[in-house]
DNA sequence: CGGAACTTTGACACGTCTCAAATGCCGTGG
DNA sequence: CCACGGCATTTGAGACGTGTCAAAGTTCCG
């Protein structure tokens, strides 16, 4: 019975002392569950596009996301990941407009959705979790702007240490150690802003100083010191 | 007497229907006006810096600002600006972080602070004002992707082009039809993320194209959709 | 097994940065 | 009020990083 009760919900949306549904009572907690829908989705899976309306949060159970905008010639832009845990689609919700971004599964993933009404009702009942978001979105602002310093501060080699520092840090290790996501190098030069083969180009570089280990798509971080220097412009 | 009451406050805080505050009630609002103060800086001032400990908003009265990150070898990134009835500090007094910029005064500003606790306080007690502040970071949230995009995917001209833009929308005109704002070629450059050489080197090609007119530091654009074609990357 | 998508490598062109030097502008102090 | 010093702007030459294009090799998946 309470297998059941719980299984239209989703442990991640409610449940983890680190969500932002953490100060929620129990009434609100309750209600978060009955309303909530999990959905399940194969990887290339679009769950929403850019410039689409969209009603809800999305509430990443298992599986990993990119989230994109798209540029000249259709070119996408990695703005974000998500992971489980994550969530996903507020901004468009709690601003009314329509998705500014564009949201994909690397891989088969499940995610719950939670309907913008819930949203509103916890916002005014519960003061709490709206300070949960305005911290959520305060800190989404901030990486977007350390990001922007970056990307026009830093030349490719150095931004690319950076984000493989920071995609082990996000994505954690695989039993092998290596970096737990797959991505094309495609993909990677998308994050980064620069073109598919400087982005080949460099991680050989990187692999030839013996600083990272390649095996097809997994990339190993070997000296992470060094890449850490890379990325703060100290070593070249 | 009145006038004495508000002297320490700002209308711009408090009474504009498009601030965050016009939810406000009477009783909220009388509080924002006591606790409020109101503080004059000139050209050059920093009101706060990167890294230092803010303890409540900043409210801009008068005059204008550049709100930047520092980089690598000190060179600052301009992550935005402000202007009169903006506010800025938000994001670090909400998540209670050192603050992740530094502001300075382009010219002689009028500023008032509201602290901290002022803010908390209406945060608990009216909804509709975290809804707002909510809203203020989603829509700056956005922006901030959008930047990432353009940078990362434009070339120097076409986001000098989209800034140009950007910056007469922003502070409009002044009475000779020229953009009302003073930056330097430096201050341009650390915009888009270029070289000041590149900044003048290309204002004087848009120069000769006939789509701007440059009088000093002033910038007055002629061919405002030519200007727009160049931004979105239609035209060279 | 075949085809599509992804990866790799090379050659080359071009945009942009760096460095250096000259000039212009502006506020400060004599 | 003028002269000075410092800062901002401008211009040129050259180097370098990165993007582009083309082609071949590889991996993935139906």
């Amino acid at each position: 019975m309470i297998e059941e009760y719980y299984s239209k919900g989703c442990q991640y949306c409610s449940g983890l002392s680190s969500s932002i549904f953490k100060s929620l009572s129990s009434e609100q907690y309750d209600l978060l569950n009955r309303k909530q829908t999990c959905n399940t989705y194969k990887k290339g899976d679009i769950l929403y596009r850019e410039g689409s309306r969209i009603t809800g949060f999305y509430c990443v159970k298992s599986g990993k996301f990119k989230i994109y905008k798209t540029g000249i010639d259709y070119k996408p832009q990695i703005i974000a990941f998500a992971r489980t845990g994550d969530i996903t689609g507020y901004r468009s919700v709690l601003s009314n407009e329509p998705a500014c971004t564009t949201l994909e599964a690397l891989e088969d993933s499940e995610v719950c959705f939670i309907p913008g009404e819930v949203i509103f009702k916890l916002i005014r009942e519960n003061p709490d979790f709206s300070l949960a978001i305005i911290k959520l979105t305060c800190k989404e602002l901030d990486h977007a702007n350390v990001f922007i310093k970056d990307i026009a501060q830093k030349t490719v080699k150095e931004r690319l240490a950076e984000i493989l520092l920071m995609l082990e840090e996000y994505f954690a290790l695989d039993s092998d150690d290596f970096i737990n996501i797959n991505l094309t190098r495609e993909d990677i030069a998308s994050i980064i802003g620069t073109a598919t083969e400087s982005v080949i180009r460099i991680l050989g570089d990187l692999k030839n100083e013996r600083l990272i280990e390649l095996k097809g798509k997994k990339i190993k971080i070997l000296d992470k010191k060094k890449i850490k220097l890379i990325a703060e412009s100290i070593l070249k």
